[in-house]
DNA sequence: ACCAGGCTTGACAGCGTTGTCATTTCGGAC
DNA sequence: GTCCGAAATGACAACGCTGTCAAGCCTGGT
């Protein structure tokens, strides 16, 4: 078991000062980049390094310096689509500092076991700090324990204030805003709205968007025209038979669903009852999910920076891991709306 | 920057031992399962970590074992859906184990930037063994690096051939061949079929399927109604322009797409140019993703036991790890063909 | 020429486990 | 009661690196 192991290279960081003709600590310090190191001593370890191909190893690296370098991800995996954007921008950070990535995601638990796992993950010491994804990020249980812990963390997240800790999230109600007013521009004045899981911050922002796209036109906001949802495919179908059910005069020209998932049950439901797409309903999502322009009529939208999102998180971690301090850090980026043929683009 | 690290709770093995009034060594034997450890002492030393709440150092163990107890996954980051699944099979074998899993998507870079890549994993020493997902599980280049390392891999492909290192994959023949007979069975004569990417093996795994169940139906195979795609949702949309361009006797009633991403852009083309599913076309793709039911009509297609893949992969690359010598070998699982509206069920 | 004080550098002790090998203990067989 | 092999246990040296702290080396001011 392991032979393996014997056989791989193992340059250390003794030979590197051997053939350099300086101590081990002063590799360690031009490894590391600790400054206080002549630029010559530096060029001959570097070369040194270089010529016997050296790598430092972690393991050695992580017990002696007491980091794990290792970033865990905790997330939802219902959003798979979002999750693996947010994966790359976090993986490009990361890159950059040499800290590995170590995903958890938590959809199919109940809080409780997303507690105890997460202790197990903080006890092994494995990661030196975690980044959150919505909606966990918002759970009030989850961001105890952590803080319990002292482990340092990022939220993203669209509520900010829950935590002392840094948080990044998107310009929700500035795009939804801007979506829905874009709607009005084309002449819809009932204008239903499906919205979100009550448990996502961005849920309620969303709504704001819409409230006040309306209350600037000078639209009245009608309780009727607003159903329920929880971000799922079937609640745009059930959302949509609602909204779609009420009588003539009074059946919205136009539906905004407060993400693509939903926007697509609207769709789904749309077509399997015979009703046009944008001729007799318009239809809007959020997310600009793959997907949203796999379908016909490609479906008008709000891009999210989800990577830029991620990497700006993991940078605050870092940042944070190496002794900055980001209390009460919100950063917010800002969103944009794409308008395809479901709003008749 | 390490106050956070000193704050960090640790009980280390030693004190387990004196607790338990034993070695350290005999508290690690335990820990690790070694056996030839004595009912009694087991016992005792179990219930001291438990008291003290002891959990083993993972920079220790690997330091000294010599093992880093990490899988790397390296997949192409185009075919984020599948590789979500895959992830998800990977983790569940992974935490059985106290293996971490690392993830390294490769899919924007070019075979040289990968070998890089590679071989700067491979040397830090960071990872023990290697998931390769598809296409990469094909791709030559991958595969000499990794075996002139001599570094543990199993791979996720079609073509178990191509390496001696064990392999596993998916029945895609067989489904496909079943898929094609019901269309056959639904009196469909002229079926059209959109190639998948030439790089992926599954491609001509679905080919043979198609090819096998006209054979077996007496059904001469035209190479006319057979065209080209990479899996990409824009190869559906050019499949089926070409195939429906066809003069009204010659054109196919159905088109089986070699994936859902490619059957989702027939939908597309068909939506746009008005011709109705299932009635004047039935359609059908490959891999069940999310959005298969999502779309209206929703899309017949073969659903693949991704996440078991995955997790015999896993289990393949961990015994492996153990010493075992799964030289050649090669596992496919079956999977099953899902009928939905597209397809006229 | 001498000294303070800042750069550089090095010696050495961990870091918490596992691997190796020696030692002790135990359970029969005779 | 003795002896033997196997099972159980322990001592101790790695593992490769970083943190600490002390020592060595310059530099410029006086």
């Amino acid at each position: 078991m392991n032979q393996r192991a014997q056989r791989r290279r193992t340059t250390t960081i003794k030979q590197v000062a051997e053939l350099a003709n300086v101590s081990i600590k002063t590799v360690s310090r031009v490894m590391n980049d600790e400054g206080n190191v002549s630029q010559s001593t530096r060029d001959v370890v570097l070369s040194a390094a270089e010529r016997l191909n050296y790598r430092p190893n972690m393991a050695a690296r992580r017990l002696a310096s007491r980091r794990s370098f290792m970033i865990c991800l905790i997330y939802d995996s219902a959003a798979s689509d979002y999750m693996t954007e947010v994966q790359f921008g976090v993986l490009e950070r990361c890159d950059a500092d040499h800290y590995n990535l170590l995903i958890r995601p938590c959809g199919e638990m109940r809080t409780s076991q997303i507690r105890q796992t997460l202790e197990q993950i903080i006890l092994q010491s494995n990661a030196d700090g975690f980044i959150l994804g919505p909606p966990l990020a918002d759970n009030r249980a989850i961001l105890e324990l952590l803080e319990g812990h002292g482990a340092p963390f990022v939220r993203i997240s669209q509520s900010p204030k829950r935590s002392r800790q840094p948080c990044v999230g998107v310009e929700d109600t500035q795009a939804a805003c801007e979506l829905v007013s874009r709607l009005i521009g084309k002449g819809h004045r009932r204008i239903g709205l499906i919205r979100g899981n009550p448990k996502h911050g961005s849920a309620s922002d969303r709504l704001s968007g819409y409230r006040r796209a309306l209350t600037e036109h000078g639209i009245p906001i009608r309780d009727e025209l607003i159903v329920g949802g929880r971000y799922e495919f079937e609640d745009g179908v059930e959302g949509a038979r609602q909204l779609l059910a009420r009588p003539g005069k009074r059946r919205p020209t136009a539906i905004f669903a407060s993400n693509d998932h939903m926007a697509l049950g609207v769709m789904q439901h749309a077509g399997a009852s015979g009703i046009r797409i944008p001729d007799e309903l318009a239809v809007c999502g959020f997310d600009d999910i793959e997907f949203a322009r796999y379908v016909w009529p490609r479906l008008t939208t709000v891009n999210q920076p989800i990577r830029g999102v991620a990497r700006t998180a993991t940078d605050l971690l870092i940042r944070q891991l190496d002794g900055e301090n980001l209390d009460g850090v919100s950063i917010r980026l800002p969103a944009s709306v794409i308008e395809r043929e479901s709003t008749g683009a």
